[in-house]
DNA sequence: ATGCTACATGAATCACCCC
DNA sequence: GGGGGTGATTCATGTAGCA
C-alpha cells in the first residue's frame, strides 16, 4: 500500500494497518485507545437498577505491562505515519493516561498542551466514596519537539466568544439523537461527542489535511472531518464497528469548502455564536435571513463567522454592516427551522444553548 | 527519630528526612514536586515586557530519565511512611505528571481520582501558538487496593451546595493578599492557593490526623492543615523556603475544634434495631407496617427480629423478601406514633435514639 | 401543540462490619 | 480470612407516556 486510502475505513489491527502506510503521509491523528478500566463488581445505583459498565471485550488487558506493551506499539506505529510536522491527540482517562503520555514522551513525542474535557453531565460517583468523576484528559503532542505545527489560533479565539482558548474545554457527553442507537441499544459503548472532535480538527488541522484515527469505533472522527473538509482514514479491528461506521459515512454531508478558509479574529459576545455549530444546532454552509428577510443572507463559517456580500465577520459585525446602527445579531439573524418551517432569531438557538450548558440552578439559601 | 515531629518545619531532603520517620505513621501526604518545566528562551509578553517564569535551580533536571529517578525516590520514601488506610496526592502539570503518574501505578499506588485545577484567571498563552494553560491536575491515590481511606463525602457535598463535589475544581490562583512577598517580590514562585489545600484536607483526612507535605516551600499545606484541625509536617531543603514558612505557621490560628465535627455517618457507631427495644422506643409485640400499608403486618419479637407471615429475621431480610429487592429496612418498616396517630418509618426512632446516645461530640483524639 | 411526571442512562477502577 | 448480613448511596438530560 504506497498511497492513501483516503476516505474510508479500513478493517483490521491499527498496528497491521499503520505499517502498510506510507511514512510520513499522516497530518494529525486522534487517538481513542481502550481505557483498560479494570472493572471488577457490578455497580447498582441507590435506585437499584444496574449500571451498565465497559466490560468489552477490547478493554481488557492481563495487567499494566500487558497494557504498556500495547501502547507503545500503536503508538510507535503512529510515529511512523506521522509527517514531521503532524501532531498527535490521544484522549483517555486515570486509568490509562498517566501510562500513554509516559511512553509517548520516551518516543520523543513533544506535549504541547493537555486538555480537560469537563463533562456537563457525568455519571455521578453513586456510593459517595469518591469525587464525581467528571472529566477525560486528552494529550496533545508534536512528533518532535521545535518542529513547526498546525494551530489556528484565530478560528479557536473566533470560536471561544473572542477569547482565546483555553485548555478547559466544557461539553456534554454524547446522548440524544446523536447517540448511535441499534435495536434501541447503545451501538457503541465510548462513542465521543462531535462537538470534541470538531474543536480538536479545526484547531490543529486545515481543509484537505489527512486525519487519521486507529481507534475509529463508530467513526465520529470520519464525520467531522467531513463536515470540515479533512480527508479521514479510519482503522477499526471489529467489523460490527467498521459496518456501523461506513454506514454512518455514508449519511454524512460535506460542508462547502468557501466556508473553510482561513480567517482574522473578530469580537464575539460571551456565549460565542461558535458553540452552536460545536453542539450541531447549526451547521457550516447553512444560511442566515438578516431581519428574517430573504434579501439580505449570509452563510455560515466553520469557525463561526458568517460571510455575506464578500464581508467576513461576527454575525454582529455583519449586522452592524448592514443596518449601519449598532445591533445585536443575535436578534437580526435568523435561521431557517425546517421542523416548522419558520426563520427563527438565532438568539433562539444560544437560549436552548443554553439551557444545555448553563441550567439554572434554584437559588440557594 | 523513633516519634513524630509533629507541627513542624524539618530543613532536609525529602527522602532523607522521610527515611528517619516510622513507617506507616503518616494518614495523608501531599506533594507539590518540581514541575521539570525545561522552559528554554525568556518569554515576553505583547508589550515587550518579561514574563517571570519558573527557573529556580530546584527545577532544573537533565533529562526525563533525571527526573524519573528523582520521582521515584520520593514516591517511594513517601509510601513507606504512610498508613496502609492512608492516602497521597501529587499536583503537577503536563510536564511531569505523566511520569508522576505512571511510577506511581508502577510503585502500587491505586489511583482514586485524579482532580483538575481549573485556573478562574490563568497566564494567557502571549504568542497564540497553543491552547491557554488553565489547568493543573492532582492525582489521589491511595496506598494499596481495596483498603479503606478517608473521603468524607457529607463534607465535600456541604461545600458543594448540597451536590456531590466532582472532579473539576474551579479556582482562582493564588494572588492579592495571600501571595507571600518579600520586597515586593513573589516569595515563591509557586505557592499554592489555600482553597485548593482546604478542599485537599477536607475531603482526605480526619481532625487530629497526620498530614505530610514532602515539597512544603511556603508552607500552604501546614496553614490549612492548622485551620482545620490536623497535625502536618513540612520537609524543606531550602533554609530560606524554611524560614518563610515557619514565620508563616506561627501567626496561623488554629480552627475552633466545634467547628471540625464529623459528618460522615459511617464513622458513627452503629444501631442496631434491637438498640429501640433495649431503650424502650418499641416493645416486643408492637406491629410494624411495610411500607406504611397496613396489609403487610409484622410482629417485634424480643430479640430484635420481626415475624411476618411465618418468617422470622431481621427487619432487612423480611423486607427484602417482601420486595424482592435489595431495600433499607430502616426505611420500609414503619411504626405506630400513638402521639399523632401516624406511621413513621422506624428509621424516625433510630434518629431520635441516636440524639439521645451520641449528643454532638468534639474534635476526637 | 403544551406541560407535567415518570423513567432511563452515561468509559465506574463505587462498602464494610462481624462472626 | 472468607462469607453473609447490614445499610448507605445519585446528577443531568433525553425520551416516553399521559392529561
Amino acid at each position: 500500500m504506497s498511497s492513501l486510502p483516503l476516505d474510508q475505513v479500513i478493517q483490521g489491527d491499527c498496528v497491521e494497518v499503520l505499517n502498510r502506510l506510507p511514512p510520513e503521509s499522516i497530518d494529525l491523528i486522534f487517538a481513542d485507545p481502550p481505557y483498560n478500566l479494570q472493572l471488577r463488581n457490578e455497580l447498582r445505583r441507590p435506585d437499584h437498577s444496574r449500571v451498565a459498565g465497559v466490560t468489552d471485550p477490547w478493554d481488557r488487558f492481563a495487567d499494566f505491562e500487558a497494557y504498556d506493551q500495547f501502547t507503545l506499539a500503536w503508538l510507535s506505529a503512529c510515529r511512523r505515519v506521522l509527517k514531521a510536522s503532524g501532531t498527535l491527540w490521544v484522549i483517555g482517562s486515570y486509568h490509562n493516561i498517566y501510562r500513554v503520555g509516559y511512553h509517548l514522551q520516551n518516543l520523543g513525542f513533544w506535549i504541547l498542551n493537555d486538555i480537560v474535557w469537563i463533562k456537563t453531565n457525568p455519571m455521578p460517583n453513586f456510593r459517595g466514596v469518591r469525587f464525581t468523576n467528571a472529566h477525560e484528559t486528552l494529550i496533545w503532542a508534536q512528533k518532535e519537539r521545535g518542529k513547526p505545527y498546525t494551530f489556528n489560533h484565530h478560528a479557536m479565539k473566533a470560536l471561544n466568544g473572542d477569547l482565546q482558548m483555553r485548555s478547559d474545554w466544557h461539553l456534554p457527553i454524547c446522548s440524544g439523537s446523536e447517540r448511535l442507537r441499534e435495536n434501541g441499544a447503545k451501538a457503541h459503548s465510548t462513542q465521543k461527542p462531535r462537538a470534541l472532535l470538531y474543536r480538536v480538527l479545526l484547531a490543529a488541522s486545515n481543509p484537505g489535511d489527512v486525519v487519521l484515527d486507529p481507534f475509529f469505533g463508530s467513526g465520529t472522527t470520519g464525520e467531522v472531518a467531513r463536515w470540515l473538509g479533512r480527508h479521514w482514514i479510519g482503522i477499526e479491528r471489529d467489523p460490527r464497528y467498521m459496518e456501523l461506521a461506513r454506514r454512518r459515512l455514508a449519511n454524512t454531508s460535506a460542508a462547502p469548502p468557501a466556508t473553510l478558509t482561513q480567517t482574522n479574529p473578530r469580537r464575539e459576545p460571551r456565549l460565542p455564536f461558535g458553540a452552536l455549530l460545536e453542539h450541531g444546532l447549526l451547521q457550516a454552509g447553512q444560511t442566515l435571513y438578516f431581519e428574517g428577510r430573504t434579501e439580505h443572507t449570509a452563510l455560515v463559517l466553520a469557525d463561526g463567522r458568517v460571510e455575506y456580500n464578500g464581508m467576513r465577520g461576527s454575525i454582529h459585525l455583519i449586522a452592524r454592516q448592514i443596518a449601519a446602527a449598532a445591533v445585536n445579531g443575535w436578534q437580526q439573524w435568523h435561521y431557517f427551522d425546517p421542523h416548522d418551517e419558520t426563520l427563527r432569531p438565532i438568539d433562539h438557538l444560544r437560549q436552548k444553548l443554553k439551557s444545555i450548558l448553563f441550567k439554572p440552578r434554584e437559588e440557594e439559601e
